[in-house]
DNA sequence: TTGTACGCGTTATCAC
DNA sequence: GTGATAACGCGTACAA
């Protein structure tokens, strides 16, 4: 018995589709008996409301959208998880589109995304830029758009944001601590996808802050641009490497490319953190479970998940109201062996 | 300018909305100067069809369902992503919804999606109780259902499986052919989430076959049950390791359980392999990146992601169609460190 | 407390 | 070639 609908129903039980209307949106008015008698009918006949039908009526979907950048970072996908979860719970799906690192991509995404009638936007990463989702909001004011891990100019998007500044600041005080001279850092890309991202400059500026708060010159040839991914995190260390004065510690902007790091390390018979110290960003599960431990800045994936979900109610509710939020985090520390340099050993 | 409809622009371009409709559905019975007309006004003033109105008219919707058990697994994330790339690809839109290991919560993601009017579904995994899917294709019949390494006795509902019988039986044949005497296995659950699956069964058969094989009889205590989660495969190989007469090789039933008994054997002073040869299955990409590399059975996952989406093209076009499909993939060993045993050591 | 009738934006079927 | 117009299934004034 294909497509019910509410006509079928009230055929069914003697009474109008408003009725029928009312009870399935739990009204208040319907007497108990037909309230009752209704139900039964509903679930006899298997009726579920038609979404298109009901979207097409209130002028809304029941959709957000997520364009994540890259689905096989478990840095992301944390994220998508905890939202997936929370959209969910409160009857909501999840509309994903995974841009793989590529503007264009994210751009056709959100034009999909549009023409998909969401109900609002979740960008994670460095997905969409920042051109076409000008556009976007031009075009759909009433959706709520909110941004994790990257900051918009546009003034009706939210953005929730981890202040790696002072995250990448205490990694590097880390390392100093721990007997480190030559401190090298991996950043993000200056250039192209991810080059956006909020963590990406400020987790440079927060090394290069507590270099000077410790006296030391930052010399260039320490510092490697990196993109992010495995693969660029074992170049830059390759390069490191080759330094006729190579660094004792390298902290790298993310976890996949401290990750590369370690294994270019290995590559030439080097370890963690005897030869070199090694500290990452994000705190992927992985992290933990490789050796040496990677020692890394926690950043709150969870936390951010549920906040954009959260946040994304709010804003739905206050129907008028389009008050951008800005919403900082902090990473904490999580010091594993990569980092446990034996004291004492240093020049 | 929120909201711009056909009669917008048919209003505009002093056409009926009838010929607009032609226009963006590129019908061919419109005269050249009109449609490029409409088609400046289309892009002028930012029209996009509204899917819910559409998805009313023709009874069908845009979205595909996915329902992945756990995105955190990197098996699945994969699949997820290749998915996410075709479906995109194609025009349709991605409706994800994590399980999280919970039969009960992937019944309400069904649920959720069968309101939804998805035109397809796809099920990543074991997150979808055999009866409530039974319901779903009755009340959806028209809905093609992929299931991803689990198997239904539902008709209707196709299967992309790896043939992991024959990648155990390999699997154990390798760490035999290494010269290990007492391979022992970590499997899936008996009971509960995860059981259901494909490869569960099969990798525990085509470890007991390739052990009678090779005339061992398989000893019960080298068999040790997980849930194919990290944590489990710790346990295990905890378990293995307090045995009198300990393993000298172990096999587990995937990547993940893998990496777990990997740190109890570090826990414990021993390494991989020369205490114990290691393989997994699924081959996800930190089984690559950690030391030493873990040997492991090469899983498809974009293969099977791609392949979902051609199918549910597939069955979508042919529009009376109800023909299931069964497609057995199959996994390749890949040889790491972590089975690379000295030869000539043992007893 | 319940029923009637209209409109949401599209597509599809006809007349013109 | 083009333009009216009728559905699609639902929510909701407004009438009863």
């Amino acid at each position: 018995m294909p497509h019910v609908t509410l006509h079928d129903i009230a055929r069914r039980c003697n009474v109008s589709i408003a009725t029928v209307s009312a009870v399935v949106n739990e009204a208040e008015w319907v007497s108990q008996k037909t309230r009752s008698r209704v139900q039964r009918a509903v679930a006899e006949m298997g009726y579920h409301p038609n979404q298109y039908a009901r979207g097409l009526k209130q002028r809304q979907g029941h959709a957000v959208g997520v364009i994540v950048s890259d689905l096989t970072n478990p840095f992301f996908t944390q994220i998508v998880r905890s939202l997936s979860h929370a959209l969910n719970a409160a009857g909501r799906s999840l509309s994903l589109c995974d841009s793989d690192h590529q503007h264009l991509l994210g751009e056709s995404n959100l034009r999909m995304l549009v023409e998909g009638q969401i109900v609002g936007l979740v960008i994670i990463g460095d997905s969409v830029p920042e051109k076409a989702l000008e556009a976007f909001v031009r075009v759909r004011a009433r959706v709520p758009v909110i941004s994790i891990e990257r900051e918009y100019t546009i003034p009706q998007v939210s953005s929730l944001l981890v202040d790696s500044e002072r995250a990448a600041y205490a990694a590097t005080r880390h390392l100093h601590d721990r007997g480190c001279e030559r401190i090298a850092m991996i950043t993000g890309p200056s250039a192209g996808a991810g080059s956006a991202t909020f963590g990406r400059v400020q987790r440079h500026e927060g090394y290069r802050r507590a270099l000077a708060d410790l006296g030391r010159a930052s010399d260039p040839r320490l510092v490697v641009e990196g993109n992010f991914r495995f693969e660029s995190g074992r170049t830059a260390m390759r390069r490191l490497l080759a330094l006729d004065q190579r660094p004792d510690a390298v902290f790298a902007a993310n976890d996949m490319m401290a990750l590369g790091a370690l294994s270019a390390l290995r590559e030439a018979g080097l370890s963690a953190p005897d030869d070199i110290a090694l500290v990452g960003f994000d705190n992927v599960p992985m992290a933990g479970l490789i050796a040496p431990g990677l020692t890394t800045m926690a950043m709150p994936m969870a936390e951010l998940g549920d906040e954009a979900a959260r946040l994304l109610e709010t804003q739905l509710s206050h129907k008028g109201g389009h008050e951008a939020v800005r919403h900082v985090f902090s990473a904490e520390l999580v010091v594993r062996e990569s980092s446990l340099r034996p004291v004492g050993v240093l020049a």
